[in-house]
DNA sequence: CTTAGTAAATTGGTCGACCAGTTGCTGGTG
DNA sequence: CACCAGCAACTGGTCGACCAATTTACTAAG
């Protein structure tokens, strides 16, 4: 172990995973116009020759560029580039491959925003099966409080709820995209201790009362007023700037 | 072929990838509690074994489910379960297997959500550099136009540099997702036709002057009314409901 | 010359085997 | 008895081979 300390220090983060050197390659293809939006990419088989690495490689290095929809693959007959200009895509994989840590502040700015339009729009579109779903939900977190007193994940259950009465489709998977990370911090800080539980029951019904009544203007207030207590309880806790635990969005 | 569409109409969907059945068993694993979050996973070669497929299907599962946060993978030693709550993670698990179809109105609304918020932040908070960013990108956006009508990508990179400059990473990885999306539907639109590009560039300028001046207030209106012009422009074109050509988000 | 039918080639999907690094036990030694 | 070297059994990462379905190209009949 000791030994190969040394070699270490040399190479550090070369690892260089094979996906992340053929998403570059793949980079540069597109950008010397050799693969223009549209295009079917070689088969895997090729580029696995052609970049000296396996085809499993390839096929992850495909993958990840698939989850941000740059690529498109079809079955039985090719992979295809994503109707996007080369110029964006250029700029979009090199941020890709950069999306690192997440920080706090913003994940809290970008939560009430996100959470204040959902209800506003719950409020305006809201089925009667919304309704429904919301009311459970709230069920749920009090009886998971009655249990034990931290109940975060039925706590953000029930806006999750709300996202999805949204009817925008949009902003609810962009909601489910950002709710780990910020239960991963809940968690973390310990938020719902002595009563914030209670206090935030009482917002939560106060919520669907103007979703149910489909109050728009009031409900945005009242989402702002219960994202404002909570994280300002939050930011009374620690001053940590704190990473978060994997880098994914 | 012909003789196949018996089968398939019986079929039809039954598709059943492998490693959606995994997802599936991961999540009854967890629902009983089998699976706690902080547990370590099985190995891959126990999961594959147990669920009677090949290691790669496993190894795809445990992608995708990293992918959204949902597991967390340390190599050469083990992959573990989130500091996710069981109950959260329920939720989550079968809402990211049907996350679907975007539609226009959902897309254009968090768009203008985002764009705007994203406008005000960067006003508040911009750095010399992130001004030298966005006139480069306009510059980009004004050749562009010169050379070639329609310059979408040159377009959006402007906002993205905007959604950079705003200095909240979380809200500049929402973009950077939606980004693909709203490229895909403006090239199918060609949106910018005869004199929208130049009007386009006109209120990107008038747009970053606020944001050099730091007018919180304007570059949220400027911002508004920009956006409002294109979407508004686009439902001129095709009331169509339109599927996008990926599910991603 | 057109067209239907079939077979070969090519595609992505899946699999089990091999590789390198890590962990933890085990037995020998101070 | 304590401790450390060393080995063995894991881990995830990568690879090339096989599979079924699709596409394509060729051939033969009309």
């Amino acid at each position: 172990m000791m030994k190969n300390s040394l070699l270490k220090n040399f190479s550090e983060i070369v690892v260089e995973k094979p996906a992340d050197k053929i998403i570059q390659q793949i980079r540069e293809l597109i950008s010397s116009g050799q693969l223009k939006p549209g295009d079917k990419l070689p088969s895997e088989r090729m580029l696995s020759e052609r970049f000296g690495v396996g085809r499993t490689s390839v096929r992850d290095a495909i993958r990840k560029l698939e989850f941000y929809g740059i690529l498109r693959t079809l079955p039985q007959s090719g992979t295809v580039v994503a109707g996007l200009g080369i110029t964006a895509l250029e700029g979009l994989i090199t941020d890709v491959l950069e999306l690192e840590r997440r920080d706090f502040r913003s994940l809290v700015e970008t939560r009430v925003l996100l959470e204040v339009s959902a209800a506003e729009s719950a409020a305006e579109r809201r089925t009667d099966d919304d309704i429904l779903k919301l009311a459970n939900a709230l069920t749920a977190h009090k009886k998971a409080i009655l249990n034990n007193r931290t109940a975060v994940e039925e706590d953000l259950l029930f806006h999750l709820k709300i996202a999805e009465a949204s009817q925008n489709s949009v902003l609810n998977s962009l909601m489910l995209i950002i709710t780990p990370e910020i239960m991963h911090y809940f968690n973390k800080h310990d938020v719902c201790g002595e009563g914030r539980a209670e206090i935030a029951v009482e917002q939560h019904e106060i919520i669907l009362d103007h979703i149910v009544n489909q109050n728009v203007e009031k409900v945005g207030n009242a989402m702002r007023e219960h994202l404002k207590d909570i994280s300002e309880y939050v930011k009374t806790l620690k001053p940590e700037p704190s990473q978060n635990g994997n880098g994914r969005v």
